[in-house]
DNA sequence: CACCAGGCAAGCC
DNA sequence: GGCTTGCATGGT
């Protein structure tokens, strides 16, 4: 990958492994929308940024050397050998044709604390109103950011919402999970739940941190390990994957008491890019 | 009108 | 422990 500034533009050339809508559009985020064919605009790391691909090219606007370097470089994790990771994967033909289909994604290390309250949001919920009512949180709570003669607004900070109350929260419509983030404010001011831990404590305690926040449950935790902690080794199963796994591995899923498990045992170390690719490639195509 | 949506907590046994 | 049920809201 050749990275290159032109006046207010990053230029990236030979990119491989990185197709914008299989990362914007496979789930793991709620604040990218495509403004453009094969061109997106999103809040991310305190920014708005719109990003466009062409052939083998990707542009970034509006930003400079200094700031790809700083933030956009891990945001997208272009720094991780997808490659060879999709070798390791593709265990199978079936396998083999998910890496394939979804062949662009990359798992973005994402603000922790934007993806607990996110996934929290997620639960028994469609993806269109997630990203409506995290939309409305970041208009009440977030700051203002003008871009292209629109209006945007940052994902808001747990001091920023401090204090918060279900009432409060009434406008964003999340339903009976306004008293889930309430809970989740609290923790993460109080301290009771350090999310820096979250990065670098061994796995299991960092889950059960995650756990004791209401509206956390085993399938959230997973997703935040995985999209705002870095942690591949983990694999969130939702009702898509449980089917999905189902119907691929049906032996191996009756043999361990839940899917997570069975992922695990499957694909190894990097069992949650696995469960993307599954994921993107069963759900576009209405599989199982 | 049911039924579902990247589940979870609480209440049962 | 494992298994139901209710849950806010909006879309199909």
């Amino acid at each position: 990958m050749k990275v290159t500034q032109h006046n207010n533009c990053i230029i990236l050339e030979n990119v491989t492994d990185f197709n914008l809508r299989h990362v914007f559009l496979c789930g793991q985020c709620f604040r990218w929308d495509e403004t453009d064919e094969n061109t997106f605009i999103g809040v991310a790391g305190g920014r708005v940024l719109k990003i466009s691909s062409s052939d083998n090219n990707i542009t970034l606007f509006d930003t400079k050397l200094q700031e790809f370097n700083e933030i956009w470089l891990k945001y997208f994790d272009l720094t991780r050998d997808y490659s060879a990771l999709k070798k390791v994967i593709a265990i199978d033909d079936i396998m083999k044709k998910a890496t394939q289909y979804g062949g662009g994604i990359r798992i973005l290390n994402q603000d922790i604390w934007e993806t607990v309250i996110s996934f929290i949001i997620s639960s028994s919920n469609n993806i269109p109103r997630i990203k409506q009512i995290i939309s409305r949180l970041c208009e009440l709570y977030g700051e203002k950011i003008e871009y292209e003669n629109k209006t945007y607004y940052t994902f808001p900070s747990p001091e920023a919402m401090c204090g918060v109350t279900e009432e409060a929260l009434a406008p964003i419509r999340a339903g009976y999970r306004a008293k889930y983030i309430v809970d989740a404010v609290q923790k993460v001011n109080s301290g009771e739940v350090d999310l820096s831990k979250i990065k670098t404590e061994p796995l299991g305690e960092a889950k059960k941190m995650l756990l004791s926040i209401k509206g956390i449950g085993s399938k959230v935790a997973d997703c935040i390990l995985l999209f705002g902690a870095g942690r591949l080794n983990v694999f969130p199963v939702d009702t898509w994957i449980d089917k999905a796994m189902r119907g691929m591995y049906p032996q191996k899923c009756d043999a361990f008491k839940n899917i997570a498990d069975a992922g695990d045992a499957i694909f190894g170390e990097y069992c949650g890019l696995a469960q993307q690719y599954i994921y993107f490639y069963a759900r576009e195509n209405k599989l199982y």
